[in-house]
Formats: C-alpha cells, structure tokens, sequence
DNA sequence: CGGTTCCCAATGGTTCTACCAAGTGTGGCG
DNA sequence: CGCCACACTTGGTAGAACCATTGGGAACCG
C-alpha cells in the first residue's frame, strides 16, 4: 500500500501540502527526466548554481540529490568537472530495496532463493511459449565466455559471467521489467556469494551450463529447468 | 566493525570510499536493525541529540536520516513526540525503484504490465504444484469484501481490496519475496490507474472475481489464468 | 467542575556562512 | 620538455540561528 499519503482520496478537504521543500526540487529534476530534458550521462548544476536557480538553500539542494543518489537517478563525484551526473537505468536501485528487506528480517535468503528459481522457471516457459525457437546465440556466447574465464581461474570475470548468463535467459522474453526483475536477483544473490564463488570447481559450473543449453536447444524444456534448479541448488547449499 | 575487517580480507574489489560520514550513520541505523536493537516502531534520537552522540554535524545526521527515509528504513515525523520512526518492511521502495526505471523510459508500461501477468500467472501454478488443495479462504474473505465496497462506490476501499487481493494470490506461494514483487507490482499500477478505476463497472469487477475464485477452485488452473488475463487486459487497455 | 483557548517547548525543516577535501588543470620552474 | 606545485572548482562537513508544526499543559471562562 502507499505508505505515504493515504486515505485522503475521499476526505472532503485536501490537505494537501506535503511539500518538503527538497521533495520539490526532486520533482524538477524528475519532471526534465520524463521530458527528455535531462538524460542520462547528462550533469546537473552545480549545488550553489542550482540553489541560487531554485532559489533555496544549497542544504536544501543537498538532501534532494542526496534522496536521488539514494534511489540511483544520479551519483556524485566531486572535483572540478565533478557535480550531479544522471545515471543510467540499472537493476542496483531494486537490488538495495531487496536488499533492506532481508536486513528487516521481511525476507529471507530461502524465500530469496526459492523466487530466483521459480522467475527462471517462468522465463524459461515464456521464452518457448511466444516463440518455437528462441535465439540462443547469445546465451551461447556468453557460456563461451564463460567457460573461458572460468578455466583461468578469473573470478571476478567468472562472475561477471554469471550475471550476463541469467541476464541473457531473462533477455529471452524480451520484456525488460523481467529483465531487471531477474538482474537484480543475480545481483543480491551474488553480493551473498561474492566471496564463495570458488566453493564451485570450475568444471562443474561449465558442464552445468553446457547440459542446460543443450536441453534448451533441443526443446527439453522440463528438463533444463530441473538442471537449472539444481545447479541453483548446489550454488544456495553453501550458506544454509 | 569487525566483521567488515573480515570480508575485505579475501575481497577482490573493495567497497571503499564509503566514508563518506553519513554512509557511516546510515551503518550505524542499519547495524542496530540487524542486531534487533532496533524494531519497527521504535524512535531515534532527536537529531541534535544523534548528532551530538555520534560526534557529528546536524547536517549528516540529516542527511542519513534523508537517506534512510528513502530507503524505506525510517519515516520522520515533525513536532513535539516526533522523530524518526522505524518502518514495518514494505514494498514500497520496490515499487519506486521500478517507478524510476519507468520514468528513465528503461521500462514501458506495456512491458510492465505483461510482467505482472507472467508473475501472477506462475504464482497460480506455483500454488497447485506444491499443494493440490491450497486453502482459498482468505482470497474468498477480501472478494466479499470487495463486493461490499465495490457496490457502495467506495472507491478508496476498493483499491485497497483491489491490493489485497492481490496480496493473497502471491501469498499463496507462501514465499515473501514473491509476496513483496507482486505487491510491487500491483503498487505500481494502482499509481498509474489511481483516478480511473471508476471506468470499470463495479459489477464486471465482482463477477470476474467471482468466476476467477471459482476456477480456481475446482482446480481449473488454465482457464483461471485465462480469466485473469482477460481482466487485466480490460485494466490496462485503459491506458493504451 | 468541564471545556475551550492559548501559550510553550520539542522536533523536524530551512537558511547562512565558513571551511575542508578531493579532483583538474595550468603555469612556472628546473 | 617534463614535472611539480598551486589555484580553482565542486562536493562534503560544521555550526548556529531561525521557521513551522505539533502535542500537551496551563490559563481562562462558563
């Protein structure tokens, strides 16, 4: 529910004045968003310049960029040719709301994990639902890349990997809510397994994902699930 | 923080550069909530007071709090008896998260609504393949309530039982982080419906409802999700 | 005694000013 | 020519003062 204002849809009155001052001048930056004004890579003002614009105080200023850094729209570097820069449109900002939500004890890693699985699942059935034979050339690059990285012992690439993989297998629905939806998953999994992902010889992951593609290819839809549900399994195990 | 000492040990790249000092705070706030010396309902220190103890300007303490309350974390409440409230864990942040995603054009509403289709079609079939006779009795409460609300022309309380309903279609799945997508999800529309709800005739409401628990219940899995499609393509093809 | 009104203090919200810290470039010096 | 130091820009922190809202209690009135 909106947890903000609420229940004021039917109140004879409107009390209406929640502004904040600094919620205004979120709005604005927000407002050139969605105009196209304001694009991502593009820098804001100044803090002093656009508190003088706006006419408030550059603490004021301060907080709105603050609350826009906090939800991701823009980050801040500092130095000369520093300032506000919009940023682009990542999975980061869902993964830290997740993120606070298992800190609340509101989720837990195995309900975390169990979704994980259940979303690849319904990709996977979507992909070959709207469309007999998807495009698996990109899946199979990245496996390619995979299995690369992986024999190097490049754990940080390894992992990189990792993230394009289940990025690509959302990318088969073409819908990109699911995208991030799956994205943000990979990313607050991974910030939990950052530093077991060597736990998984190297081999094991490479023929899991060579198994998995061969199932997809020839259309054993079933059964590349429950490889893929295993292979999830074997990466969760380590922290229960 | 010794923990943290721990994890940099092995790390390949450093989270560094968090010192920025009302990061630091914001750990502080969010230490306490892990450990449980702080639950919902419970009240920070004024911020004169937080910022005299943590040896800090008001203005970080601020803007922590700033941060905090953009996260979800906490709410602020002004006059005597005020302060910063922790929040019971919600989904909204999920959903402003997705909220920006839109507004930076990363996700179109099409997209978006045919993801919450998918979601809400797997909860379905998540919720027999676990339990061929999943206990309906909530999801039957909130389509009564509904019909009370609906026919009074209560429109606040019908979004609401609208919400619900939803509510308990994910918590079939039993699982909280399915449960927090779905209510995301179902936030994020009613933000986008919010003063058109009134263009669907309260009856075609009930009775889709109606029909939907109804197949459901005699295990009809393929036509509720039929049914369900078909009622929210009528939804959504309101905006189009 | 009961209730209404008004004032006061607590607390977040805003403003100002000054200064610190970190990049970036430029000009001077070897 | 190359390197280094200094200055300038811009975000980050500090601290004090004041405003706005709220809740409760004191004062007042009936």
């Amino acid at each position: 529910m909106p947890a903000d204002d609420n229940e004021n849809l039917n109140a004879p009155f409107k009390p209406v004045q929640a502004h904040r001052t600094f919620e205004l001048v979120c709005e604005r930056v927000r407002e050139k968003l969605l105009r196209g004004d304001l694009k991502p890579g593009d820098k804001l003002p100044p803090e002093r310049d656009l508190a003088a614009q706006l006419g408030v105080s550059r603490n004021v200023v301060r907080e709105a960029l603050r609350s826009l850094e906090i939800a991701g729209v823009v980050a801040l570097r500092k130095g000369v040719k520093g300032g506000a820069f919009i940023q682009e449109a990542a999975a980061s900002r869902i993964t830290q709301a997740f993120s606070d939500l298992i800190t609340l004890n509101a989720i837990s890693l195995k309900d975390l994990f169990e979704a994980r699985i259940m979303i690849l699942e319904m990709v996977i059935d979507h992909a070959f639902k709207h469309n007999p034979q998807p495009d698996f050339s990109r899946l199979e690059k990245v496996i390619e890349q995979t299995k690369k990285t992986s024999l190097a012992g490049d754990i940080p690439q390894r992992i990189k990997c990792a993230y394009e993989f289940y990025h690509e297998l959302g990318a088969l629905t073409g819908n990109s809510a699911i995208i991030f939806t799956v994205d943000s998953q990979t990313e607050l999994v991974q910030t939990f397994l950052r530093y077991r992902v060597a736990d998984m010889p190297a081999q094991t992951l490479i023929s899991s994902r060579e198994i998995f593609l061969k199932l997809l290819k020839s259309g054993e839809i079933e059964a590349a699930k429950i490889e893929l549900r295993a292979h999830m399994t074997r990466i969760h195990k380590n922290l229960w």
